[in-house]
DNA sequence: CCCTTTAGAAAGTAATCCCTTTCTTAAAGT
DNA sequence: ACTTTAAGAAAGGGATTACTTTCTAAAGGG
């Protein structure tokens, strides 16, 4: 008689096993949203139990906020040097459309559902926590880059002009949830960003 | 010896008591969100009880989107006529700054946090049905005005530039949670949506 | 090969919350 | 004034869920 499944019942330990419960947490994140993630539900993902997450996280809002960062860490957006700054921006941003695709929308809700019940922070402050290495730090070295090269005066152009592609960017991933088009892309470079850029020209 | 505090016990009825009902669910869900809304904190708030909720509304979800429906209703944003493009742009756009101030965010948090569960449609459906009526009408309004008094081509300006003040906009009140600043609003006018518009004048 | 650690299973506790039922009585309609 | 409707209070059912406790046995370290 054949032993039904035998199940090696191998067992995952340390950074291997923690990997696998962040990334279940975040997918149940995605798939379900905040108030709807159980901590029942991410063990059952993960093929554990409830104990293993409990003893890592104190609580459901600990685990969301760490998948939340392990997840960012896990997918870093891209910088690509193309040698103009409109190459750098397209690439850039499309990036940036398809790396952060549902991560604010996630984030959103999730800070604004219940995540501030345990930490006692505010909507604002969760997410100005979440986002803010997203927000300003990769655009800075695409920006110097081109005003070293000519292409760009930092101290002319406004700085709703060098923030706008990315504001436009970040609006349609919060609206449509989804990864911005490339068509749509182009459009914010080449009808938006780089008419207004012309205008301030060193010269 | 007085009575300590009489009581009336009045006790309204149809559209007010109504009205008082969706005003106190709007402002629960304003305040701690759409998670931790409860029904009895709803009636609390109304200084009723639950029953009364439920004898008009099916459920948490129905409510809440009657009180997200009754408060657009009760806020409609101003088009006012100032004469110029850049004169009813800021004008609208400041309108649109304060009474959506919370607005968007709080759709948003709902929308995904676990709206979905009982009315069967994806999120993408939920904001798509509660935002439709905010996104473009009045807009085309304002630019038709400027269209006949020759401030802009119509036919030239690509759709992008038209709809990038709006954006930007929404971006703010998703990203910040409260009302549009004035400067923001002016250097959205003048940095960014009148350089381009100068760039495709008739002639 | 022993020993420490901890994964994973099972079961349970306490609290919360949606929603219902029942009853009294204040309004509205005629 | 009389009838009908529904507001408001109180209490509870039933389901979910965050979090705990206990126990067994598998992994890793020496």
């Amino acid at each position: 008689m054949v032993p039904e499944t035998p199940e090696p019942a191998r067992r995952r330990h340390g950074a291997q096993l923690e990997s696998a419960l962040l990334t279940a947490a975040w997918d149940e994140l995605v798939e379900v949203g905040y108030a709807r993630l159980t901590m029942g539900s991410v063990a059952v993902r993960a093929r554990t139990s409830e104990p293993v997450l409990y003893r890592r996280w104190a609580n459901k809002d600990q685990l969301v906020l760490a998948a939340i960062e392990h997840h960012r860490k896990a997918d870093p957006v891209a910088v690509p040097d193309t040698g103009t700054l409109r190459g750098d921006l397209l690439a850039h941003l499309t990036a940036v459309g398809e790396t952060l695709s549902g991560f604010f929308g996630v984030v959103m809700a999730a800070a604004c559902s219940g995540l501030l019940s345990d930490t006692g922070l505010t909507p604002s402050q969760i997410r100005e926590q979440v986002m803010a290495a997203q927000r300003l730090p990769p655009v800075r070295t695409i920006y110097r880059r081109a005003h070293d090269r000519g292409e760009l005066d930092l101290e002319r152009v406004p700085a709703a002009v060098l923030a706008m592609p990315f504001d436009l960017v970040r609006h349609d991933l919060l609206m449509d949830m989804g990864p911005v088009r490339p068509a749509r892309v182009r459009s914010i470079v080449d009808d938006l960003f780089l008419p207004l850029v012309r205008d301030h020209r060193t010269g």
